[in-house]
RNA sequence: GGCGCGGUAGCUCAGCUGGUUAGAGCGCUCGACUCAUAAUCGAGAGGUCGGGAGUUCAAGUCUCCCCCACGCCA
């Protein structure tokens, strides 16, 4: 048995993902999760959400609540609809733990024993109505370049020119819209990338099995122009975690925070401790300390391309960095983006599709099938409405949910709700169970690889198998010379009911759970041996016809659903 | 402006280290079947692979140039 440590990149807290965020990392990283489990793995898989950070204080302050308050509240709410969406997270941390806390400052200290530690002394805007410093991007004012008035602190977007906020002319914040900004010298901590540059060089190029995009994303940071940055770990914030040494203060740093961006990956080993603490677990050094029995632990991560910098260069660079006995990454695989209807999905217009909408208008199992068998991982992919509709009717409702409804229909007509007894199987049945032994081994390769739509393609091809044999030894019309062969026809249909649920379970895991009860089973094991699963059930029993198991989308309803997300266009 | 990823049948996409008539699903046409959610199964018609040049016995698949879309960065 295998050991799987899974990590979703965590969402950040300032309200409720898109499906293309969605599809980006916490679907993919669910579907491997349970297969694994399918297969008899054992499994962690960890997610949580990124609580740290300006635009989690400023989303506060616009719901009129403490940051700490608002994060809670949005946690709650994301891990509804992440339960929703049936993602099978073992935990769903904070990165604002206690135990977060703890560990983020421990490897700021481990890093400062290594000499990876600078101080940085720069100047930034401070907000005296604001009581802050501000981040360039919320400072605007007028543009010394072109004149425009809502030149933001890093950029003019009218002109495109890059700016300092000391740049702007008549600069305001655009948190509070006050004028009344000073500079001010404030101190940061940086971590020192570029002295770990060759070591992370040497590692990435040393996985060649890792996808392009995962790869050309970390060889583009570590060569682009003066090669890896120092990074900034620090920031003058009140919400955070507090810069400690270790345990120990640091002298200097009083008042700051750790970054987010720095504290948000060590969650995932603190998500672990989280688990352990809410007695899920009982020992989470067993999955991150090579020491304490984590060698064998296979460690996966998965994430939209965006995340791909920190994931392969920042992160590691820390882990790196401490020099103790951590985990590292085995394979990341990462995604691109999931565009809508000709666009981009944009949180700002509320234009395409987000996920507790999503909950609100269909079950989980319609978005997730088509979600990964569209993923976006070799380029950039498109959701349309007419897309969604035909492959959900199509490979849902019509191969699938109808193979169910015909066999257990037809079943329950000419010979009860139990399975028939009579011959044993024939060449037929013999080919059809090798045809789907074969595809079996090609939907656990595909799996196996993280090929996400090729699985899915391949899933699919299981589905209409059955459907081809049903057409081909016509059971309907056997069953008027001979019921016995029909028995026979029937009663491998039925057990192909169970295999189906089996090996649909990680895409579609509620229609599973929903075709294992018709067969009133709850016998979930992996068909290592595809022809003893297929002789499973034996004649006498006893099932149940489902309700349908999948719905059409009608035309009407894509229509109005197309209307409905359209969002405001500019 | 630089970099990255793409540009393959009407649509969404596969095509690894170059090698027989370029593939899948959907859609479309025709046929079969009637157990089933007007479902299923089969057959067929549709691409010369963004454009151009080159390397090679052989290129969608390698090289160079150009065009287009998207993204990132400065």
């Amino acid at each position: 048995m295998a050991r799987h440590l899974i990590t979703s990149a965590i969402p950040y807290i300032n309200g409720i993902k898109h499906l293309g965020n969605l599809v980006g990392s916490q679907l993919p990283a669910d579907l491997f999760a349970r297969y694994q489990r399918g297969r008899g793995h054992e499994v962690l898989f960890l997610c949580a959400t990124d609580e740290h950070g300006t635009p989690a204080e400023l989303a506060a302050a616009k719901a009129g609540k403490p940051v700490a308050e608002y994060c809670e509240e949005m946690h709650d709410v994301q891990a509804k609809i992440a339960d929703g969406f049936n993602l099978s997270f073992d935990h769903f941390g904070r990165s604002s733990s206690a135990q977060n806390h703890k560990l983020t400052q421990h490897f700021a200290g481990r890093l400062a024993d290594q000499g990876l530690i600078r101080e940085v002394t720069e100047t930034q805007m401070y907000s005296h109505e604001d009581g802050r410093f501000l981040p360039d991007r919320y400072i605007e004012g007028t543009c010394p370049n072109c004149g425009f008035e809502e030149a933001r602190g890093d950029q003019c977007d009218n002109c495109g020119k890059l700016l300092d906020p000391t740049d702007l002319i008549d600069p305001y914040s655009t948190v509070s819209g006050s004028k009344d900004l000073e500079e001010r010298e404030t101190k940061h901590l940086y971590l020192r990338q570029s002295e770990m540059r060759g070591k992370l060089a040497d590692w990435i190029d040393s996985k060649k099995d890792w996808p392009i995009l995962t790869t050309s994303i970390a060889q583009k940071w570590l060569n682009d122009g003066d090669g890896l940055q120092d990074r900034g770990i620090t920031r003058d914030l009140d919400w955070g975690i507090a810069v400690k040494k270790g345990e120990n203060d640091w002298p200097g740093m009083e008042g700051k925070v750790f970054y987010v961006w720095f504290d948000a990956p060590i969650e995932y080993i603190a998500c672990s401790q989280e688990w352990v603490d809410a007695g899920k677990g009982t020992d989470w050094e067993r999955w991150w300390r090579t020491d304490k029995g984590a060698d064998d632990v296979t460690y996966t991560q998965f994430m939209g391309k965006d995340n791909v910098p920190f994931h392969t260069l920042s992160f590691p660079a820390t882990i790196f960095g401490a020099d103790e006995d951590w985990k590292l990454v085995d394979y990341i695989k990462s995604f691109n983006y999931l565009n809508y209807d000709g666009g981009q999905f944009s949180t700002s217009r509320g234009r395409g599709v987000f996920m507790d909408q999503a909950l609100e208008i269909l079950p989980a199992d319609y978005w997730r099938w088509w979600l990964l068998a569209n993923a976006p991982e070799s380029s950039d992919s498109e959701f349309t409405w007419e897309q969604f509709q035909s492959i959900v009717n199509k490979d849902l409702a019509d191969v699938l949910g109808n193979f169910v409804s015909r066999v257990t229909k037809f079943c329950r007509s000419k010979f009860g709700e139990a399975v028939p007894e009579g011959g044993d199987y024939g060449p037929a049945e013999l080919a059809l169970t090798d045809d789907i032994a074969a595809r079996v081994k090609a939907y656990e390769k595909h799996m196996d690889a993280m090929e996400v739509r090729k699985s899915a393609a391949e899933l699919r091809a299981i589905w209409t198998a059955g459907n081809e044999y049903l057409q081909t030894v016509a059971p309907w019309s056997t069953f008027k010379e001979d019921p016995d062969t029909a028995a026979i026809q029937i009663r491998l249909a039925l057990n192909l009911i169970r295999l189906y649920a089996v090996l649909s379970k990680p895409f579609i895991p509620d229609a599973s759970a929903q075709m294992l009860a018709a067969m009133h089973t709850d016998d979930d094991s992996w068909p290592d041996d595809v022809s003893a699963a297929l002789h499973m059930f034996q004649s006498g029993h006893e099932f149940t016809v489902p309700d349908i198991t999948f719905r059409k989308i009608t035309d009407a309803e894509r229509d109005e659903w197309q209307e409905k997300f359209a969002g405001k266009r500019t």
